[in-house]
DNA sequence: TTAGTTGCAAAGGCTTTGCACGCGC
DNA sequence: GCGCGTGCAAAGCCTTTGCAACTAA
C-alpha cells in the first residue's frame, strides 16, 4: 500500500471509516499526525493556516464526530479541555504534568487490561478503564512545580 | 472517643483541618457522610434542606475548601461534572455507568500502586494514578444501555 | 477585633446547539 | 439532487471570581 504523503493517509482513514470526505476532516486528522495531545483550540489554530475559514465550532463538530468515528482518541484530564491524538490502537494511558500540562503517553505496564484482575466490580460490568498520571515533567522537576493542578 | 452524633463527627474533622468551623462546612461534611459521589449542585440540594441560605456557589467554595484540607475527595469523570465524596484513606478508585451515572467504589485489585511497575515514565515523576472504569451498572445491563458516555 | 467566610451577582472557559447555506457523493 | 457538513451565532453548563456584609475565634 503506497501512501503517498499525510493527507492522502487522512483521507485514506475517512473512506475507511465511511466519513464523507470534507477539507476540515482531512486537515484536523493531518495536523493531529502531526501534534498530538492537544486541545480543540489548537486544532483549530492550526486548522486555520491551512483552512482560514473553519471556525473552532466546526473543529469541535469535526472532532465529534473523528471521535466516534473511533479515528480520534479523546482524553480528558480532570481540570483541562480535553485533549485529542490519534489513536494507535488502544492500551495506552498517559501523564500528566501537574506544573505545566505537558502530557505523554504511557504504555500501562500490567498489559492489555491494566488493574483489572476481577471483570466484575459491585455487578458492573467493565467496559474500559481511564487512566491518568499526574507527576512532573522532566523541565518542571528542575524549574520547581508551580502546580497548575 | 465519644462522638455523638454525625455533625459532631464533621466538626471534630474540620477542627483536625485546622479549619473555621461554619454552619455550611458543617452541613456539607453532613451530607458527603450520608450520600457520596454526588456533584456540587446535588450536594448544594441536600445542604438546602437544613440551611436554606446557602448558596450553590457556596457550597462550591466550602468543597472547594474542604478538598484542598483533604477532608473531601474530588472525582472528575470525563464528561460529568465533578463528583465529591468523603475520602477513607486511599487507593480506591471509580466505576462509572455508561447508561445511567452511577458511581461504586472500586479496590484497585493491583494494590497500592496501580500499574505502577516503574515509577518514572518518560522522565515524569509519578505522584498519583487516577483511575476511571467505566462500564454498566447492574441495572443497565438489564434494561439495555441508553449510553450517556 | 480581625481575619476568614458567606451571599449574591456576574463573568469565565469550554462545549453544544440551531439553522441556513454549501459541498461531497 | 439529496443529504450530510459547515459556518456563524448564540446559548448552555459548571465553575470561578469580586466584593461587601458578616461572624467565628
Amino acid at each position: 500500500m503506497f501512501v503517498v504523503n499525510r493527507s492522502e493517509a487522512s483521507k485514506a482513514l475517512l473512506r475507511q471509516a465511511g466519513l464523507r470526505l470534507t477539507p476540515g476532516r482531512v486537515v484536523v486528522l493531518d495536523v493531529l499526525a502531526e501534534v498530538s495531545h492537544i486541545d480543540a483550540l489548537t486544532v483549530s489554530e492550526h486548522v486555520a493556516q491551512r483552512l482560514p475559514t473553519t471556525s473552532l465550532q466546526s473543529v469541535h463538530n469535526i472532532l465529534s464526530d473523528l471521535t466516534q468515528a473511533g479515528l480520534v482518541h479523546k482524553i480528558e484530564p480532570a481540570g483541562m479541555p480535553a485533549l485529542y491524538e490519534r489513536r494507535v490502537g488502544d492500551n495506552h494511558h498517559h501523564i500528566v504534568c501537574t506544573s505545566c500540562g505537558a502530557v505523554a503517553d504511557v504504555d500501562c505496564a500490567v498489559g492489555s487490561a491494566p488493574c483489572l484482575t476481577p471483570n466484575d466490580f459491585h455487578g458492573f460490568t467493565v467496559q474500559v478503564a481511564d487512566i491518568v498520571f499526574w507527576g512532573l515533567c522532566p523541565d518542571c522537576q528542575q524549574l520547581g512545580p508551580t502546580n497548575i493542578h
